[in-house]
DNA sequence: CCATCTGTATCGTACAGTGATACAGTATCG
DNA sequence: CGATACTGTATCACTGTACGATACAGATGG
């Protein structure tokens, strides 16, 4: 379980955790069924308290992503391969944080084609590590 | 002024005044020396309490987008037009940022094409507002 | 069944976001 | 000039949230 978390980051350690979590399950590095380490152990892990990973756990239960089992373990669940038109509303949020990116692409200094050249390098590098 | 915010929101009142003034300065709606409402009378707009405007103003100035005059008003400063290379921090921080709406675009069901449209559309109405 | 794993619930503390209120700088106008 | 009516600033109280401490409860294997 390759995660790092930043205590000093303005993002919260929940998120955090839930995030890097998120994306190796969207991703498919961790697979439907396989088990996540115990709240202990991942805490220790990450020098975080348990509640803490605990909560992260039970955020991405809500979302539909884990199966938690009170005693049993922490299990990934299949990734929705739902291909159902997405919401409008969440597409708008989508839109509304990229723009926030390429808001701070210009005002770092970035050029459109290279804000361009960034989104599709790093969108290939997703894709690509979704298919192996 | 054309702000709006969300009370209910998980972003802060005071990102949010941020983040649309960034993006109008960013993009060129705002230009440079043009002054900013006082922060009462934005705040009156908004609904929001006069400091929190305030501190959104003074965080855009950390920022070197904005100009405060104690008692003469807030202005923009020039967008810098600068075309130094970012620092490699910076474009590994909107990296780490597009990695994350990707995932949630895969979660929500979009395909990677899906994704790809999304993201270039959204793109190019970023740079047309820029230019015009 | 008891030991020892799992996750859960509840509470205390620290801190960040927000607003109330008093303060201080600037400009205008008589 | 000095009064006044604008600007932004500083400080403090309140509230909600993040985080951790600790006691609890379900599962499972000796």
């Amino acid at each position: 379980m390759i995660l790092t978390v930043e205590l000093q980051s303005s993002i919260s350690l929940d998120d955090q955790i839930r995030n890097q979590l998120r994306e190796m399950i969207a991703v498919g590095v961790l697979a439907e069924g396989q088990a996540l380490p115990s709240v202990r152990q991942l805490a220790s892990d990450l020098a975080v308290h348990f509640n803490t990973v605990a909560r992260a756990y039970r955020r991405l239960q809500d979302e539909g992503l884990l199966v938690i089992g009170h005693g049993r373990g922490v299990f990934v669940k299949a990734v929705p391969r739902r291909v159902r038109v997405p919401a409008r509303e969440a597409r708008e949020s989508l839109g509304g944080r990229l723009r926030q990116i390429f808001v701070d692409a210009r005002l770092i200094g970035l050029t459109p084609v290279q804000t361009r050249d960034l989104v599709l390098s790093e969108l290939e590098q997703f894709t690509r590590k979704e298919r192996s």
